[in-house]
DNA sequence: GTTAGGG
DNA sequence: CCCTAAC
């Protein structure tokens, strides 16, 4: 006999044998999971479909070129054709502006993340306090281009709440997640397709089951021509290839991605930290926004700190001169309702980044990749006297106050996931933004290549938030595996209390369209053939075993069951809930007789016409 | 490996 | 979403 493992449960039902699954009726009051959020979201869906198409022509134009101040748009969105078999989908990445609207439908939530905002700032014998003073002052720090001689001052006054559209502040990256952004494929995107988007920019690319982000770059002239897949661009075919059909084997064996030799358990600890410690907020999100509003949109701006150009000129002997071209704001989390204007989303924005900085953060320095801590050594002592040093000289973004970093979090081990999840009161009452890592660097230096050569793992971490340098620029240093403390943002306690192998998924709430797609399936295929509908409608979300699906199901039927005032969540059309309850009225009579199943399901349509 | 149901 | 039993 199995042994029960949980411990918090008062009672061992290892003993208990269940009655035969065939008479096993569900009873319980199943807690509302029909919360589904991350419906489709369709705004810039017309300038996905140009960008789609641009990108499917130009393969090694210099687009990018020009316009590295732009709004890196990236559009993964998922178009449902209810009765196609398979959802049709399509992701694009592309600079531009916010302001490019496109018409945005109902479809429902969205997930919106704002990767980074990036500010061109020059430092010129100025300490970097100085500079972080000026960012805090809700100045938007205008963009000056690519020419970095031409960015000699960069601390403009601005218009607060026109940043991001005006340059002020420059999101370099929009991430519109749409229902199912999470089943992001570059697999099918040619490499370099995109290039011409993004010279110096990233596409990054979250990778389903363990919210990976593998990050493509494509570097300017000063380095490479093509994109560099980090090292681990291999995994997400390798572990599909270990997955099993319904992927539950994935989440226990996560280590093997760890191209390194840490070993299995430090991988975990690192992937548990690229998951729940580097995007806590997400999780967090989820409970606000099922607190705050039906209708939110979640703008979720992660980024790094880091510089796209140092210049550098030793003037009359010990004088150092730094430029640092931009800032990447770390990880910010918004929430404004769906209603809410783009002008007040830009100000959230603003406000976001204004208290974020406000909040307070320290610059680490880093020679030679190495982090300098004795802040009373001189820049010479330090080795920074000359130019070559100098191109050594790396900055990172670290939590304000070197004490307790995390001054909301709770310091106990459990991590956060987990507590997010819990819907832990603590959590809830984080202020909802803050700083998550520290592991942003700006830097200077020579080489970007080697940065991911160097620091391949680096894109677990910190993936998302990676800058791209500018084609004209020094490039950025190799940047050292980062330092424990770097990134001692979230995780206090880094020891996660279950050391055990398996680690909870996080949760994917359903899309509209993906319900729809379940319907539509079960519709045909009934409520037994859990594999038959992954197969059919969600091969392509790998993230969705089909217990998932099934349990999907459950929660639906649950859900259509209880009034409309009882539900929770991301509502779910009630025709869509109509449909489950037809379909599973069908399906609870007709279960028996599963032979003639397309002749049933089209009597189904006849009986309960409610179908189709 | 799938399915059903409880946790 | 996880876990387990029963297929």
């Amino acid at each position: 006999m199995v042994v029960k493992r949980r411990l918090n449960c008062g009672f061992d039902f290892s003993g208990v044998p269940k009655a035969p699954r065939s008479t096993r009726r569900k009873v319980s009051s199943e807690r509302d999971d029909v919360d589904s959020q991350l419906t489709a979201f369709d705004l810039l869906a017309s300038l996905a479909g140009k960008l789609l198409e641009e990108s499917e022509s130009s393969s090694t134009s210099t687009y990018g070129d020009s316009q590295e101040d732009h709004l890196v748009v990236k559009i993964k969105q998922e178009h449902e054709l209810v009765y196609n078999d398979k959802p049709c989908k399509s992701e694009l990445s592309h600079q531009g502006n916010l302001s490019s609207k496109s018409p945005s439908d109902n479809t429902s939530e969205t997930c919106l993340q704002v990767s980074s905002l990036e500010n061109d700032c020059v430092l010129e014998q100025t300490p970097v306090s100085d500079c972080k003073m000026a960012l805090g002052l809700k100045q938007p720090l205008v963009g000056c281009g690519n020419k970095k001689e031409d960015c000699a001052v960069h601390v403009e006054q601005g218009e607060a709440t026109n940043g991001l559209e005006d340059g002020g502040l420059i999101a370099d990256t929009f991430s519109l997640k749409g229902p199912s952004h999470e089943s992001v494929h570059l697999d099918g995107v040619p490499n370099g397709s995109l290039e011409g988007y993004r010279n110096h920019s990233k596409l990054a690319c979250r990778d389903d089951d363990d919210e990976n982000y593998c990050t493509y770059y494509k570097f300017g002239d000063k380095c490479n021509k093509s994109y560099r897949p980090m090292t681990r661009v291999g995994y997400r075919r390798i572990k599909k290839s270990m997955m099993t059909k319904h992927g539950r084997a994935v989440s226990r064996s996560k280590c093997f991605e760890d191209t390194r030799t840490d070993g299995c358990l430090k991988s975990l600890y690192r992937k548990r930290k690229l998951c729940y410690g580097y995007n806590p907020w997400k999780h967090e999100t989820v409970h606000r926004k099922r607190r705050l509003s039906d209708k939110g949109l979640v703008v979720t701006s992660d980024g790094g700190l880091s510089s796209e150009s140092v210049t550098n000129s030793p003037q009359k002997g010990e004088s150092v001169k730094l430029s640092i071209k931009s800032f990447r704001i770390p990880e910010l989390f918004i929430e404004v309702p769906e209603t809410a204007t783009v002008g007040s989303l830009k100000r959230t924005v603003m406000e976001a980044v204004t208290a974020l900085l406000g909040d307070g953060i320290r610059i680490g320095v880093l020679v030679q990749g190495k982090k300098v801590r004795d802040d009373t050594n001189t820049l010479s002592q330090t080795g920074l006297s000359c130019r070559e040093n100098l191109d050594n000289l790396g900055f990172t973004l670290e939590p304000g106050s070197s004490e307790n970093p995390v001054l909301s979090l709770p310091t106990d081990s459990t991590n956060l996931s987990e507590r997010s999840a819990a819907s832990s009161p603590a959590l809830d009452s984080i202020v909802p933004l803050r700083l998550l890592h520290a592991d942003h660097v700006i830097n200077s230096g020579t080489c970007v290549e080697s940065k991911q050569e160097l620091v391949p793992y680096q894109s677990d971490i910190t993936a998302d938030e990676q800058q791209p340098p500018s084609s004209d620029s020094r490039a950025i240093v190799p940047v050292p595996p980062l330092e424990p403390e770097a990134l001692a943002v979230v995780p206090l306690n880094e020891k996660p209390k279950r050391t055990e192998i398996s680690q909870r998924r996080t949760r994917r709430p359903f899309s509209v369209s993906e319900v729809e797609a379940l319907v539509h399936a079960v519709e045909e295929l009934g409520t037994g053939r859990w594999r038959d509908v992954k197969l059919r409608s969600f091969d392509d979300a790998s993230h969705r075993t089909y217990v998932d699906l099934k349990d999907k199901w459950k929660t639906l039927v649950h859900t259509a069951s209880i009034s409309p005032q009882q539900r929770r969540g991301q509502p779910v059309p009630q025709e869509l809930l109509d449909r489950v309850l037809a379909a599973h009225r069908y399906w609870s009579q007709h279960q028996v007789k599963q032979n003639g199943k397309h002749q049933a399901a089209a009597m189904m349509v006849v009986e309960s016409g409610a179908f189709m």
